[in-house]
DNA sequence: GATGCTTAGTTTCCAAAAGAAACTAGGTAA
DNA sequence: TTACCTAGTTTCTTTTGGAAACTAAGCATC
């Protein structure tokens, strides 16, 4: 870690891309990218709920930032594949293991609710 | 992993575990927490730029998920410590690398939105 | 005994972002 | 010519985020 960057620090730049990172969509993008480039509709239909408008905006940022690349082939339609670039595979491990925690802890955090919710009322 | 949840799916209640993790207050406060307790107004002055509000509503979805634990003390004034709980250690390691790949990666980043705004010109 | 400080929040208000749905545009197939 | 594919953009509404003020209890200072 270098001693310039702190992500605690409001102005830091580094704040900036944690805030790109750490959001539902980008996560289930990069780990939908896990392996395997894939095209625009293809996210579209795997990542269930997703708006076009909301993809589109998070592949451009992702893109800027270095973490997936952009490939247009002049097929007819044109077809447009998004793929993780060496840069984003450094973020593979994290990103998988964040976006299946839940899916590996889902009793206990319904469990957590449930329980939570009881001392309410 | 649990074939009955797939994050993957809109309706799945682990989208909105998923939610709730992956925003950037949920991870510094959970990396905050990493090894010890810490009071309301120190994670307020250490996780900078937090207001109040999102905070004490981030706090509030953590302990419901059972990630966090609070426990008030009697002093004057009263103080409140929040925790990881057991299952909030689980994603320790997870939450501290996404916390903190930016600060690693930082030049890499800002070397990659450099080069794409330049070719929008 | 009024002012100001600490604690841990809540409330209010406005701006920014998210989401749903419609629209664009170029080309193919029925 | 109607419909569907591609990959988006635009518009509009609802939800959320953030800044600042306010609450409330208790102690120290002047």
């Amino acid at each position: 870690m270098q001693a310039e960057y702190d992500v605690y620090e409001d102005k830091c730049p580094t704040r900036m891309v944690l805030d790109r990172l750490a959001d539902k969509w980008s996560v289930l993008i990069l780990d939908r990218l896990d392996n395997e480039a894939v095209r625009f509709n293809q996210l579209r239909r795997d990542i269930k709920g997703v708006s076009q408008k909301v993809l589109s905006q998070t592949l451009k940022k992702l893109e800027r930032d270095g973490l997936i690349s952009r490939t247009v082939f002049a097929t007819v339609p044109v077809t447009v594949e998004y793929a993780l670039t060496p840069l984003g595979k450094t973020l593979t491990d994290c990103v998988s293991e964040l976006a299946h925690w839940a899916e590996r802890n889902m009793d206990e955090v319904l469990a957590a609710q449930k329980s939570y919710d009881k001392t309410l009322d």
